[in-house]
DNA sequence: CGGGACTTTGATCCTTATCAACTTATGTGG
DNA sequence: CCACATAAGTTGATAAGGATCAAAGTCCCG
């Protein structure tokens, strides 16, 4: 279930190197992020963190898509956001792991002790500056995710959740990462909605479904004007 | 109404200086800091920033209550989050402002060009530090707040909202910084919706009003069960 | 004291949640 | 490869929580 491989000098053939926070580091900083770090593979479903723990690792995704999420006391879940390839997960500078961390498809990434990150980061303002736009720009995309749970219908929820998807996935593909509860988790929106809404938007000739995970947007402009 | 002082060496004199961002910058930084901000009276319900303007200026937050806020197509506000004295606003290292900021009691900020500041923040790691432990934070309680947009009926919402103002409050004061509608715009209700909660509420004996903005929290304990 | 904004309260409607039954996929062992 | 078991998804009927529409009440400030 869980596979853990240390390469060498795997920074080097990294695919996501050039977008992810280590971009900007030079040969020999490589070389130390190197030690501190480790790749694992993730099966789907398999849990990386666990909301309230303490928060010991960090990461940065390289294949894969997961899930932050978290709970309300009686259970319900809302998923707080989406982790693609490249992006970085983990509360550095933090005591607890303020969110569930869990992959939602098969996935790579690349783990860092906290500790030793928290310092690596603190005596290399290059990667804390990487750091900081990408912390910056996740907080505007969780502040327009907010809107969305705030203010929005539920047709527009899937609308724009539907577009935001087609965005992130590579063209070809038009595989779900998630499933019809993963999807409800997202929008805060019960499955039976998303599944009526979905019916819904193929009958009326906006999507297609080939199966259950293989959603073919057809006409993305119309899809817009519901996104509201 | 838009009130402009410049006076030397303000941030020693700085109320929230220990708790700003600025805290851990040594004199000779400060120096320059003060050279590049200048302090701005806003009334209340001035607008300081724009949404989707260009981004030209952040702030740290001297006194006052200012909102961040984004609309939907249709006109419906939701407010993105409230900063409170020591809080820092706007998108440093951006090119736009994502929402739009507007002072809802009398306040003062301490403004500086983005430009400005992004430069000095680049060659003060300790500042840029700082900085993204706030970021990182902020995202932490953005987060939270998506749980409860999304996943708390409207009296979970209006009580975490209650538990949460009175914190963030000075002890004594118990006066909210927020109109009955906009109260509704942080929480994705209507304003009737607020009204008549706080009416049941006040029925209950959770809390009193004394007046429309004086409320006082007379059951903390039981107000948290209703929380979730 | 009067006008306007803000708030409260009431009646009704609509969206979405909930409960329940059924269908379709996925997978396992014989 | 099929029969069965299990999980995931769909569809329907009903209910409930808030929204919306409407009207009256309060507060504030000149």
């Amino acid at each position: 279930m869980t596979d853990v491989t240390q390469e060498a000098h795997f920074c080097q053939a990294c695919v996501v190197r050039s977008r992810a926070i280590c971009a900007d580091l030079d040969q020999d900083e490589i070389q130390v992020l190197n030690s501190i770090g480790r790749r694992r593979n993730l099966a789907a479903g398999e849990q990386l963190l666990w909301e309230g723990d303490e928060a010991i690792i960090v990461a940065n995704v390289v294949r894969g898509v997961l899930k932050l999420s978290t709970q309300t006391s009686d259970g319900k879940e809302q998923i707080l956001g989406l982790v693609y390839p490249s992006d970085f997960v983990g509360r550095p500078f933090g005591q607890i792991t303020p969110y569930g961390v869990q992959a939602l498809t098969e996935a790579e990434v690349c783990i860092f002790q906290r500790t030793d990150f928290d310092r690596f980061a603190r005596e290399h303002p290059r990667l804390e500056h990487k750091l900081l736009e990408r912390t910056l720009k996740e907080l505007d995309r969780t502040r327009r995710w907010m809107l969305l749970l705030g203010r929005m219908t539920a047709e527009q929820k899937l609308a724009s959740f539907l577009l935001e998807t087609a965005e992130r996935a590579e063209p070809s593909s038009l595989t779900m990462p998630l499933s019809r509860q993963q999807i409800a988790d997202v929008l805060g929106l019960t499955i039976e909605t998303v599944s009526r809404l979905f019916s819904k938007m193929k009958m009326e000739g906006l999507i297609d479904l080939q199966s259950r995970r293989q959603v073919a947007i057809l006409r993305p402009a119309e899809l817009a004007v519901r996104a509201g």
